[in-house]
DNA sequence: AAAAAAT
């Protein structure tokens, strides 16, 4: 039985490494490892067909899909290709000092396809999807520092991020990895930050939030849109889905000249989103990381049944002591709850900071500072946090409310956001549910459904297995 | 409901 089985899957793998090899692009052909497992990190589809095919493929353990990447090219006939070093790449010296600074040897997964794309003759569109903590922030800022002319005086690069906390640590990576070029000089486009009218900015390179961003460049005209060459969208689904920000970006992207690169980047793309992103990029590259199981197997998931919003108050002050061994971050639903719950939590005598919009940015800037260095433990805050926040040492995340969109749905999309707050770099991670009625246990299932990823109940009372999950 | 915003 096991014999025949085990032979069928020979027929089967010989059968797929033909029709993949006949299908790949690429000279290289797709062969069997020692083990027997059909392994691939480059494949371009001529078509859908050659796609499902590899999907099914994929879906019976025949072929290895850890790391793969899959590049949809714009054409299909030029070779496709990778790079495994930054020096392939022929980067101006000074950038590649910025890179080596900044401690990266060798380029990361979505590095290897996304950056020869980005950096051909001409530019190129690309929409790039892949795990947060896979390197795109730096993709893009080599992108846009590979391009931009530091002689001249006036905005050449500009990216839109959804948060102002965001747009601050986009910016560091920015000012990090250009710091060799000593004429180059970044603005920030953030609310609050008031200009003189009439005045034109001389930064290279702009990196803001999409109202401000639109302001400087129609109403304010700080910035000549027509004289910007790289359009950076960073999380970009929730920058064009019609819930996000959607009016001011596309507003935006029209003022851009006809040959500006436009690189949008996100960790996920919920299907309309995605053709939404398609017909508004011409000619887009097409680049996804297939990584999504292996960061939700690193993050263990919990549940807390609650018959309240006080019981899961309850909870929380259970949980502090065990939560504190590293840092945590508390999502709630309103800015309102946050504010309550960080007030409670300080009664009680612990220890947490709060950030949500309602504060003023030079708070704001304070408290992701604190919680950065580590000065701050715990933080309470709101879907500000939810994508891109990227501080190591989180290694819990606690959804005192679940994730629901605007009808009260479950938010997949966010849900894996905000649980990949933790678990980054391949560290392991933790994440406790409050779930307080029927209906929120509702949305939890269908959440567990929908990754079909086991949510364990985890009982608070029990000090013994709050201590296992700790550790 | 949150975020963005020189409204």
């Amino acid at each position: 039985m096991a014999t025949d089985s085990w032979a069928l899957a020979v027929d089967e793998q010989e059968a797929a490494a033909e029709s993949l090899s006949n299908l790949h692009l690429k000279e290289e052909k797709i062969k069997p490892d020692a083990n027997g497992n059909l392994k691939t990190n480059v494949i371009s589809f001529k078509d859908r067909a050659a796609q499902s095919l590899l999907n099914k493929l994929i879906r019976s353990n025949l072929v290895d899909n850890t790391n793969q990447v899959e590049v949809l090219q714009r054409d299909p006939n030029s070779p496709l290709y990778s790079v495994k070093s930054f020096e392939e790449l022929r980067l101006k010296p000074q950038l590649l000092q910025g890179v080596y600074a900044m401690g990266f040897n060798r380029p990361s997964k979505i590095q290897e396809n996304a950056l020869p794309l980005m950096l051909a003759e001409p530019p190129q569109n690309l929409i790039a999807q892949s795990q947060s903590g896979t390197g795109k922030t730096a993709a893009f800022v080599l992108a846009m520092l590979s391009q931009v002319e530091p002689t001249n005086k006036y905005p050449q690069c500009l990216c839109l991020s959804p948060t102002y906390e965001l747009a601050l640590q986009t910016g560091k990576v920015i000012e990090q990895m250009g710091k060799f070029y000593p004429a180059l000089k970044l603005a920030y486009a953030v609310r609050g930050n008031k200009l003189e009218r009439g005045q034109k900015i001389s930064e290279q390179i702009v990196i803001g939030t999409p109202g401000t961003v639109l302001d400087w460049c129609s109403k304010l005209k700080f910035i000549d849109p027509k004289k910007i060459k790289v359009f950076v969208l960073d999380e970009a689904d929730v920058m064009i889905a019609t819930q996000g920000h959607q009016d001011q970006s596309i507003r935006i992207q029209r003022m851009l000249p006809r040959n500006c690169q436009m690189l949008l980047f996100s960790a996920t793309f919920e299907d309309s989103v995605w053709k939404f992103a398609q017909k508004v990029v011409p000619d887009p590259n097409v680049i996804k990381l297939k990584r999504e199981e292996e960061t939700l197997d690193t993050i263990k998931q919990y549940y807390v049944l609650c018959s309240s919003r006080d019981e899961k108050f309850q909870a929380l002050c259970n949980l502090y002591g065990a939560i504190t061994i590293a840092q945590a971050m508390i999502f709630c639903h309103t800015r309102k709850t946050a504010s309550w719950l960080a007030a409670e939590l300080s009664k009680e005598g612990h220890q947490v900071a709060l950030l949500s919009g309602e504060m003023m940015v030079e708070q704001r800037a304070a408290v992701i500072e604190r919680f950065r260095e580590g000065k701050e433990k715990v933080l309470v805050t709101t879907n500000v946090c939810a994508r891109g926040i990227d501080v190591e040492q989180v290694s819990v995340v606690i959804n005192f409310d679940l994730p629901v969109d605007k009808d009260g749905n479950p938010d997949n999309e966010t849900y894996l956001h905000r649980i990949g707050r933790t678990g980054r770099f391949g560290k392991r991670g933790l994440a406790v549910n409050m779930v307080d009625s029927k209906h929120s246990m509702n949305i939890l299932n269908r959440i567990q459904e929908h990754f079909n990823k086991k949510i364990e109940r985890l009982d608070t009372d029990d000090l013994d297995e709050i201590e296992k999950i700790a550790n």
